[in-house]
DNA sequence: ATCCGATGACATCGGTTGATGACATCCCTC
DNA sequence: GAGGGATGTCATCAACCGATGTCATCGGAT
């Protein structure tokens, strides 16, 4: 994992022949050598990246610029300071997907490939680990409440559960228990499992925080 | 790694006949102004909290010393530094109880009260928290695994379960995810929850790593 | 009463981190 | 081609942390 290539690699080139990718949603990569927007977008992955494998605190700026090939006093041009890319990042997370349904199968898939792939965001860490009410912690973890729980909690609303909210967060945190365990590395047959393997697994598990 | 061993020259107990009652926790706070056996409780004790509260690297040993009202120094004579009161925080959670299974019931509850009393101890943080393989980690980690893996692990097998190991990590992780949300601060309605009215909840989820 | 080890408070060191400002370089506009 | 702003690089600062050395003080043994 982590490979992303990313890493220091001056790779990237203003060679303008290079476009071609037709995955890229966004204009064929501009030529121009001296790109602050590029340049704030390598810094948001990599501090991404770094976030969630380490933790915030344990993330330094310095590893942040060096991973993203870009001068850590960058970030604080660009951001303000380590905490305002911190929430960049998370806003990023927040706005990729629709919320899913944490019980429908096929979305209970697509959230487990993905998050296998590119590792949990640092809202999951800032749900399970206590700390004082800073910003950061509070907006990432709004942001994995209105993810995970609210659309949980809607549904057992819907199906006239009792306890429709606390069932909705039980199920939110054994979830991110498991996601968060899967890179920790403490628990390796969890780690190493594929996650069509572990889907039915899982989606068993989390179904039980429905009564029978 | 530094001193280690060296600083630590007194390594077990004056006692020096200091009351002998060791299941009463609560002194009545002995006058005693020279006392190195309580000092070293008091830090154990902060240690414990502390780190259970804001994990081992948010936590500084000036606030354990200043928590346990002794001086942050005393760390460093009595364990060697910061690490070594930690690994002693954990061996400390470790020789608590005998192993529990997490789907009997009765010691299902009798796990949550006392987590729930006391807080989740370092260790589930350390298998939760990716960081690198320190000496720190491996053993809040080992410590876990001993104390809820092995014994659902051994359990799925006799029952023949397929994947038992697979199965008995899973459950684990769940579990440690819900009695993390709920000191974390970030689930409202889990944390508030009372541990008899969670029970059943969490029983029945837990029960789902096991195959109907 | 005296001596000596045990204990604890204070000062400080080396190292790291986040942040900031000065300076150099590049690109676009005119 | 020159000017000016934008972009990137570098050196450095202040704050914090863990660790360690030093020294005053206490308490029991002699």
């Amino acid at each position: 994992m982590t490979a992303a290539g990313a890493a220091t690699g001056p790779s990237e080139d203003p060679s303008d022949g290079s476009s071609g990718g037709t995955e890229g949603r966004t204009e064929p990569a501009p030529p121009r050598r001296r790109d602050a927007a590029r340049s704030r977008e390598l810094l948001i992955q990599a501090a991404l990246e770094l976030f969630a494998e380490r933790g915030f605190d344990r993330t330094t700026t310095r590893e942040i610029g060096e991973r993203a090939g870009v001068d850590p006093a960058l970030i604080a041009r660009y951001f303000g300071g380590k905490t305002q890319l911190y929430l960049a990042t998370v806003r990023l997370e927040l706005g990729a997907e629709p919320p899913a349904d944490l019980l429908e199968e096929e979305r209970l898939r697509t959230l487990l490939v993905r998050l296998t792939q590119r590792g949990p965001g640092p809202s999951f860490q800032a749900a399970v680990l206590p700390g004082d009410n800073t910003e950061v912690q509070q907006a990432s973890r709004s942001y994995l409440y209105e993810r995970m729980v609210h659309p949980l909690r809607d549904r057992f609303t819907a199906e006239q559960v009792d306890r429709p909210q606390l069932r909705a967060e039980l199920a939110a945190a054994a979830f991110a228990g498991v996601i968060l365990a899967r890179s920790s590395g403490a628990f390796a047959e969890l780690a190493a499992a594929d996650p069509e393997e572990l889907l039915p697994l899982l989606h068993d598990l989390l179904t039980a925080s429905r009564p029978t």
